[in-house]
DNA sequence: TTATATTGGTTGCACGTGCAACTAATAACG
DNA sequence: CGTTATTAGTTGCACGTGCAACCAATATAA
């Protein structure tokens, strides 16, 4: 009845996670970037000007997590906000001169990574891994569906 | 050259992981297991009385990790820690009668949540999708070589 | 054997992240 | 319009985790 009993996915997910931040860490420390600001800068790059509600819609994170990612971001300079004058709420977010010019840096930074995780699979494999990690990702939002994860946009 | 360029695993993993966080959390409740302690619980019902420098080579976490992870666990008599008699800088570490009782339940959570994440794959895919990330984790730790990663052992 | 290096663990610090409580502003309703 | 509900963000708290500094015990070398 049970499948895969002996071989869930957790470990070996939270090993690529965590090597993976690690890698980013170090690669971007001379760029004082970590890790969990990356989805940041790469979303600003494509929807700049987007509002944190947005972002946390894009990302799939935290509201609160998107405020305090975004708060060091601004101390470096990287990025601004902006209060929305459509809606006062709201904070609209950009990306500095500065932050538009380490993004070639970061996009490298993740390829090199992608390209370590993949770097024994054929060309097949490699579109059969993102495959079914989008679709993990997406069964992972269907089924853990509470506040927040509604109205999904796709970058 | 550079290919997947615009499509790093990193949010996909992320997404994953931290759902399935969640939903261990929440299944587990009752027991009073975070999701953290679970790959503990796990490696002990099959190597009970490992002590912690072993666990971390099953696990690749930090060692600061372990320690700190199994704290809470003996506090709630999920499991005991005996200094190695053979040296006393050690821990031997074991489940309890009622660490032992919680296993198959931690378990059915487990199995429960692979099960939701492969929940539209075909067989082949659920073996697919199991290869690909042992090789990508095991990719992530070779290339990640760092102190404490060596002498890895497979359970 | 004694001095030095290595190993098993613990602890403090920092980051990534979810959740709940809270504030301010906007939207909806009557 | 005025009351109420919803929405955008912030903040405090907790957990998961890596790293570095540190301690004690063991192993190695001189």
């Amino acid at each position: 009845m049970v499948k895969n009993e002996n071989r869930s996915f957790g470990l070996h997910l939270s090993i690529i996670l965590r090597r993976g931040q690690m890698f980013l860490d170090r690669e971007l420390e001379p760029l004082d970037v970590r890790a969990g600001q990356i989805p940041i800068l790469r979303i600003l790059g494509i929807r700049d000007g987007i509002n944190q509600e947005n972002i946390r819609k894009f990302l799939h994170l935290d509201k609160g997590t998107i405020a305090k990612t975004i708060k060091p971001l601004i101390g470096k300079g990287y990025i601004t906000k902006k209060t929305d004058p459509q809606d006062k709420r709201a904070y609209q977010v950009f990306l500095t001169r500065k932050g538009r010019e380490i993004l070639p840096d970061v996009k490298d930074a993740l390829t090199m990574w992608t390209d370590a995780l993949t770097a024994d699979f054929t060309e097949e494999e490699k579109d059969t891994a993102y495959d079914l990690l989008s679709r993990m990702s997406e069964n992972a939002r269907k089924y853990l569906k509470r506040q927040g994860s509604e109205n999904h946009e796709k970058v």
